[in-house]
DNA sequence: TCAACACTCAAGATCGTGAG
DNA sequence: CTCACGATCTTGAGTGTTGA
């Protein structure tokens, strides 16, 4: 199995969103013994035997040096492998933290080194638990073909692979899904919450997401881009506009979640002008108004945003936009005999904001 | 004005990988 | 197995911007 690994990797998309990551060789044995189960197998999956020689033949895109030399690590890493969840609320202080273990019963054989364990085999099976998110899943859960991550060079880019496919599914006939995920949310998904060096902002983006950005542009069948959304001065969520990266296949016609020729550029301005208008609303703005009506009004909203402070700055812009959709309206209706009627209904709906 | 935050740039430490 | 090298991780300094 070379460049057309076809084998999936099927996980539950609850599993996706928890909160758990693995060096980047766990990453890939994990995902290489998930693509030899069959998911839709009646019989859950048998315990399985780790050790050097079953690690290459898994056929993970590590190389025989790697294996060789942090076989010993990774196995241990699977045994202690734990995922957990956003801790509930109870109130008065108290949350819920839940977790589990994802594989149990393991017996396994190590050597002495030195007072060290070098663990050389273990046997294991998946917990009660772990089970239902990796197996005989019929609805909510995400898959890939284990080939797109075999190449990957950061864990954090496989974390990452896994979280932005599951918003845009491999059989996806968008051109572009879009996504806005909470930021501490994100970072707690790939376990770099309480880690010191990416509390800044500009770390996690410079050392995170821009080499995740072109890891799976290099790597993967997809690609993205990424705004960060502000609320007041803080970066608070990220906006993903994922793609697929073989042009190739993609159908421009079905299903697209931005309006037809919409231009991800201008999308990204208005997001970047407006910041805590949420896509949402954006996508209905895209809906109800003309790509040169929604340029304008920027250009008019950013023109009287110099010269006053504005209250409602959504709901400025918005007007702005009604009365240039309007003008512009009017002058195709003088040029032209045929003529939509209800363009603006889209426009009525952004009302209530 | 001040504090908080983000930005750029830089550099040392650590890790992962391939060659021999 | 060792070694070298490049990539990644982490931290810090200095500066600019913004909201209170």
């Amino acid at each position: 199995m070379s460049e057309s690994d076809k084998r999936l990797v099927v996980k539950g998309n609850s599993f996706i969103d928890s909160y758990w990551n693995l060096s980047l060789a766990g990453h890939k044995v994990f995902a290489a013994m998930l693509a030899n189960i069959n998911p839709t197998s009646p019989e859950p999956p048998k315990s399985i035997m780790l050790n050097k020689k079953a690690i290459q033949e898994l056929d993970t895109g590590l190389n025989r040096v790697t294996i060789q030399k942090q076989a010993s690590s990774i196995i241990q890493e699977l045994m202690e492998f734990k995922v957990s969840f956003d801790p509930e609320d109870l109130g008065d202080g108290v949350f819920k933290h839940e977790g589990f273990n994802v594989f149990e019963s393991f017996s396994y054989k190590y050597r002495d080194k030195s007072g060290k364990r070098e663990i050389l085999s273990v046997e294991l099976s998946f917990t009660d638990k772990a089970l239902p998110l990796i197996h005989g899943l019929s609805e909510n859960f995400m898959k890939y073909h284990i080939e797109r991550i075999k190449k990957l060079e950061s864990p954090y880019s496989v974390r990452l692979y896994e979280i932005l496919r599951r918003y845009h599914p491999i059989k996806s006939r968008r051109p572009t899904s879009i996504v806005t995920i909470d930021l501490d949310e994100l970072k707690r998904q790939m376990k770099v919450f309480d880690k010191a060096g990416y509390k800044r902002y500009n770390n996690f983006r410079q050392e995170i997401l821009q080499r995740c950005q072109k890891d799976l542009e290099k790597n993967t069948d997809i690609s993205f881009n990424f705004e960060g959304q502000r609320i007041s001065r803080s970066i608070k969520k990220i906006m993903f506009i994922i793609k697929h990266n073989n042009v190739e296949t993609v159908e421009e016609t079905e299903g697209t979640v931005l309006p037809k020729h919409v231009d991800i550029e201008l999308f990204s301005k208005v997001g970047q002008v407006l910041p805590n208008l949420n896509e949402e609303k954006k996508v209905l703005i895209f809906n109800a108004f003309e790509k040169d009506v929604i340029k304008e009004a920027l250009f008019e909203f950013a023109l009287a945003a110099l010269d006053k402070k504005i209250d409602k700055p959504e709901q400025y812009f918005i007007a702005i936009c009604k009365n240039k959709q309007k003008d512009a309206d009017n002058s195709k209706q003088n040029n032209s005999d045929a003529k939509e009627q209800d363009d603006m209904s889209w426009a009525d709906a952004l009302d209530e904001f």
